[in-house]
DNA sequence: CTGAATCCCATCGGATACTG
DNA sequence: CAGTATCCGATGGGATTCAG
């Protein structure tokens, strides 16, 4: 993602007026949530990685099985074998998936999960899932935000 | 251009080992991952949506519990106001954020997950705790690749 | 086939100043 | 306090070309 300079600055309100009770969420109830940069936050430092425009459509790929170069690139989409490659150091540096080079002629390279990758994989899934069942939402609910702001312009201008 | 289907790559996998057996996913089982642009795919435009720099850590805090914008801003970070009003906006025209404006003096606004949004909340929770859990091995992965890639061209060079 | 190297532009997001 | 309006630098990523 983009560059993120880190002044400090703290100094959480915590003023009141919660009413939401939140399901307490696995460890910590705000552990994640603390990214205040009191200290660096880990949500940030992976949404950074893997928060691209490919990373996690490439894991889901790699996610149905081992794809090679070619294969990978024509499953996710149309991407350029540039921002591809990209992406896949990316995630081999961060140790989500495991490159291996078959000494074949011409050459072949097999991508594939890492073991710290599988294990991301379930809530990747997750937001695929979510996606795939609200996608249609989102796009009523930006239709029709856009179709009130059209009206509102209609009458205000 | 057609789905260039997975004609039998009689090359894949000769290094054996690969197979990894992936746990039955909801839906069908490459339903997400059918992202080769014969149609849209949810998951690339769900992603488009929520993929920037600060919708995740934003939703995260608003889970937690409603928040105002100046509240919000801080607990997020260091964000600049226009990009969190930006943010905002784009969460709130995808059905994923509640803006109520209190007209006091002076005016105040509330920002709350919608059903949308908290039915998404899970899914970004998942993520969060991972990140919680593995920041530390992704930062690991990526000395010792960093180190090895020194190290190589340490000798190359 | 895989992928490194250039070029190049659209955009994302940060800083700053100004309204209600 | 919440939000808008400019300005602008940094970056992401696409197209193209070259190489092993």
């Amino acid at each position: 993602m983009k560059a993120t300079k880190q002044p400090q600055e703290g100094t959480l309100p915590s003023s009141g007026e919660a009413e939401v009770t939140i399901p307490a969420p696995p460890h910590s109830p705000q552990e994640w949530a603390a990214c205040n940069y009191e200290g660096p936050c880990p949500v940030r430092e992976v949404y950074d990685r893997i928060g691209d425009k490919w990373s996690v459509l490439v894991m889901l790929q790699l996610g149905v099985r081992p794809l090679r170069f070619g294969e990978l690139r024509r499953a996710v989409g149309v991407i350029s074998q540039r921002v591809l490659t990209v992406t896949l150091r990316g995630l081999e540096r961060d140790g989500l998936v495991r490159r291996d080079v078959m000494d074949t002629r011409p050459p072949s390279v097999v991508y594939q999960l890492s073991p710290l990758g599988l294990s991301l994989l379930g809530s990747l899934r997750g937001l695929a899932a979510w996606a795939s069942e609200n996608s249609v939402a989102m796009a009523h609910a930006r239709a029709a935000f856009d179709a009130e702001l059209g009206t509102m312009q209609g009458n205000a201008v």
